[in-house]
DNA sequence: TCGCGAATGTAATAGCATATAACTTAAAGC
DNA sequence: GCTTTAAGTTATATGCTATTACATTCGCGA
């Protein structure tokens, strides 16, 4: 096993870890472009292998770009964990929306790669990829900071889930720039941020009165 | 000008209105596969003309895909308009909130083409396609039934139409299906009707306050 | 109504990408 | 050390975008 995002030396038949290779120059390539910008061709050529290559780690195209949206999954559960274990005066919540927001403007091409294309949809229960879009919900929730009261939490980060989302993909169409930007994406956020909060501490105290009183 | 469907007959050398009749067989390809299932190849033959002849209409894919975006637009204004229009007791926004989740759905392919590709976010300002996605997210302001009061109406606005759009996109993930079924798209999009009617309400009484007091 | 220019379509072709088949090399296990 | 198999190669089929050079028809002005 030799370093992941090297050629293939000119001497050598074997690449020694052309896989893991793939998914990191892909991954590299989709950052600006995309799934669209992911060429098998040219990532073998990148890589130093011949063209077909790729095609004993990887069945096909499908099958590469959902390696690659696992993989970028498992970053941004990486930056999403950082983002929580930060020491600002913000909130968890705060700081877990923010790194998304950021996340999903500055790496735009891998953030429409994760949500904006049929590949996660595809994945079948139990892959690899299905596991890292788990983990990376599963962040939300905790971000919550609020107890496990039936579906509560679980609603409430589906919601902001959701909210994030429709921000940065409207920031993307440019709904915030020149005259229309009558609101910053930030701002929108921290909104989405407090309601969410409010909304889950309500709720929760309506279940503990529902319990309390046994109704 | 003859129906835009229509395959050109075989004895004739000009199709008739092949432009129109390439952007409503390139829908109808993007229903369910989105952008990645339009190829104009294949639309040729379809129509029944040679290969090339779409770039007769066409400078090239880019711009038959943002020629199809804007139509798409067009559709869901239309569609907006009248659910915005309709006779059910649920309020402006709500009727509205719940026919974008539906297109959103129903119309994945396309509402991919429209909300998920970088297409909106290269059109030039002044475009068909620019002009479209305004028309749309104007329909989304007079959903609110506000008044003009600064830019309170274009902030809840963004708020509501990125909320909408999240909740499609993970529809589309799969987050409201299995065991994950905490709440259904449907009650996500109400939720977000209730704030947002919620914080209008407060953002205007806000607002005239500061006015009549002076501050 | 004739004719000419512009618009629209066709045939031929270049170039790039995915994917498969048949063959080769070297690594790993007994 | 020999064999099995994983991993890489060359050659090739197929499909798509896009361009070039050529053909046809439409419409408009003389």
């Amino acid at each position: 096993m030799r370093s992941q995002l090297a050629r293939k030396p000119a001497n050598t038949y074997h690449h020694g870890d052309l896989r893991d290779a793939l998914v990191k120059a892909a991954l590299r390539e989709a950052e600006q472009g995309g799934a669209e910008a992911i060429s098998i061709k040219a990532l073998a050529k990148q890589l130093g292998v011949s063209q077909p290559a790729p095609y004993r780690h990887f069945a096909d195209r499908e099958a590469l770009l959902a390696a690659v949206t696992a993989e970028a999954f498992r970053q941004l559960s990486a930056i999403l964990r950082e983002a929580m274990a930060g020491t600002s005066k913000q909130s968890k919540l705060s700081r877990l929306a923010q790194a998304t927001l950021e996340f999903g403007l500055r790496r735009n091409g891998i953030y429409r790669l994760m949500f904006a294309s049929r590949t996660v949809a595809c994945a079948d229960k139990g892959s690899e990829l299905h596991e890292a879009t788990r983990e990376t919900f599963s962040l939300v929730i905790e971000a919550l900071e609020a107890p496990a009261v039936g579906y509560l939490r679980e609603r409430q980060a589906l919601k902001i889930w959701a909210a994030l989302h429709g921000v940065v993909m409207l920031a993307e169409q440019g709904l915030f720039t020149g005259e229309a930007a009558h609101a910053t994406r930030e701002e929108l956020v921290e909104d989405f941020v407090s309601e969410t909060k409010a909304a889950l501490a309500a709720a929760i105290k309506g279940a503990r009165r529902r319990k309390a009183t046994g109704t």
